[in-house]
DNA sequence: AAGGTGACCGGCC
DNA sequence: TGGCCGGCCACCT
């Protein structure tokens, strides 16, 4: 309440993202599908950037549709973002995630 | 206050 | 086969 409920949208991206299982993977678009606005999928991008402040939104595990980690130069360290996706067990080669379908998971709303 | 931008996606040429 | 374009909506300057 102290803020505003512009948390609506930015809220409904971090939930699909904190029911992202370990050591999976998803895309913005599946997560901007999820919450009912799937071609808001560029919202879901600067929401991430907002998550920041949240510790409980692995964003590290948001990749675009092609695999890519778009978003790893958003992060502290140049490969933090493979790092996090690599602890978990998620084979990352040149900013792509290997078998990619295979750690994708989709979003359940 | 208004315009521009963006961690994207899908479609079209 | 690849590159370009529009769309979507909130945040930033």
């Amino acid at each position: 309440m102290s803020e505003k409920n512009k948390d609506n949208f930015f809220e409904r991206v971090y939930e699909v993202v904190r029911q992202i299982p370990h050591g999976k993977v998803t895309s913005y678009g599946a997560i901007a599908k999820a919450i009912g606005s799937p071609q808001s999928s560029r919202m879901v991008g600067y929401a991430m950037n907002a998550s920041h402040n949240m510790e409980d939104v692995p964003a590290h595990r948001v990749v675009n549709r092609n695999g890519v980690l778009t978003g790893k130069f958003h992060f502290d360290g140049t490969n933090l973002m493979q790092q996090l996706l690599e602890a978990e067990g998620v084979k990352v080669e040149e900013n792509k995630i290997l078998n990619f379908k295979e750690h994708f998971w989709e979003p359940e709303f």
